[in-house]
DNA sequence: CCTCTTGTGTACTCATCGGTACATAATATG
DNA sequence: CATATTATGTACCGATGAGTACACAAGAGG
């Protein structure tokens, strides 16, 4: 039994509130007050169930990571390397471009403004986005042994521009395209594949 | 004859070190102290010769534009589409990889962490990448009129792909992605070009 | 030389930042 | 009921943000 007087928000719905925050403002844009707010609690209180603004945000991270952008994880159950490219795109345009979600990518938008403080944040965006890519170079390096990728391809290199393309999606969608004018990038995009 | 005592500092010189600071930091991560330091100048200064943090910003991305992404106008006067869209491309590339230049693309890093008050930052540099897309597109209807593009091509689509492609080798750059890799990436995006 | 004009440098303003001290409220355990 | 423990709310802290007042310096025109 919990010992002493209860929580009286809940702490997951919170740590949502905050990543929505995050997302839109990045971490050194979102600020204390606006946190506070979103996440309907005051500061002693995000103090003491999560430490800091920088574990909050980490904690924020994982959450994308599981939430937003769990269909990355999903597309590489996909069967062949380019249903998995498929589906990326496809997921990237749909988180995007869903008008519940700010537009733009974490994981993108988060670095910038970094003072020399978040520098450690800058770090951890960036090795982030490298798992993300690396997991997907594992997937085509699969793809190859199945045979649904040609010997020569290079899974690095299709790792890395699929991963361009979905960033640069991100970055359009920032700038107010729309869910049919980025299916047209992915289409385009899925037109270099190898076959 | 200019009255009153004499600048004592070069103003497209500071412009230039500041144009260098924002594109590292971005609008609201550029503070004060770091843009006059590397200036040569002191605050009163620059709000003598700027008149205003945004008005040395917008000054910056002017000539951002003339200077490091002067290769986007260049570009426009390649003899194809396909010449340009090449073009484009290793612009960017040579320009985000340059050692003597931070990482990434200014027009997508500076719009970041920004609180209410850069707002319309956000927008003007939402309009002015929206503007080079124009630029793009405007020049891919030509090279229809032309017939070095086919005439079921949507430039409208063809430029937002390029554009997207771009805005991805410049955030690949910032997780430190080299120039070999990004030439991949660039390579395997003109595979999707049509011919 | 005097005055007018413009640039420079120091030292300030006020707002806001992330973070916290402290008093109080709410629960579990004894 | 008493006490230990944890959460909440107010009100603060020092640091730093952008912007500026003001005294002084350096030139031009008279």
């Amino acid at each position: 039994m919990p010992r002493g007087r209860p929580r009286e928000f809940d702490i997951d719905q919170a740590l949502d509130r905050a990543l929505r925050v995050f997302w839109r403002k990045g971490y050194e844009g979102a600020t204390l007050p606006e946190l506070t707010r979103a996440m309907g609690i005051n500061r002693p209180s995000l103090y003491a169930a999560f430490g800091s603004k920088e574990e909050l945000f980490r904690q924020a991270l994982d959450r994308y990571a599981e939430g937003p952008a769990g269909y990355l994880g999903e597309a590489m159950g996909e069967p062949t390397a380019r249903a998995v490219a498929e589906r990326l795109l496809d997921g990237t345009i749909e988180v995007v471009t869903d008008r519940r979600n700010p537009r733009g990518c974490l994981l993108v938008q988060g670095a910038l403004a970094c003072g020399e403080t978040a520098e450690s944040i800058r770090r951890e965006l960036a090795a982030r986005r490298l798992a993300g890519e690396a997991a997907i170079r594992k997937r085509f390096e699969r793809a190859i042994a199945d045979g649904d990728l040609p010997g020569d391809s290079d899974p690095a290199d299709l790792a890395r521009y699929i991963v361009a393309v979905m960033q640069g999606i991100a970055v359009q969608a920032a700038s107010g395209a729309n869910r049919a004018e980025l299916r047209q990038v992915a289409a385009l995009a899925l037109r270099a594949w190898p076959n």
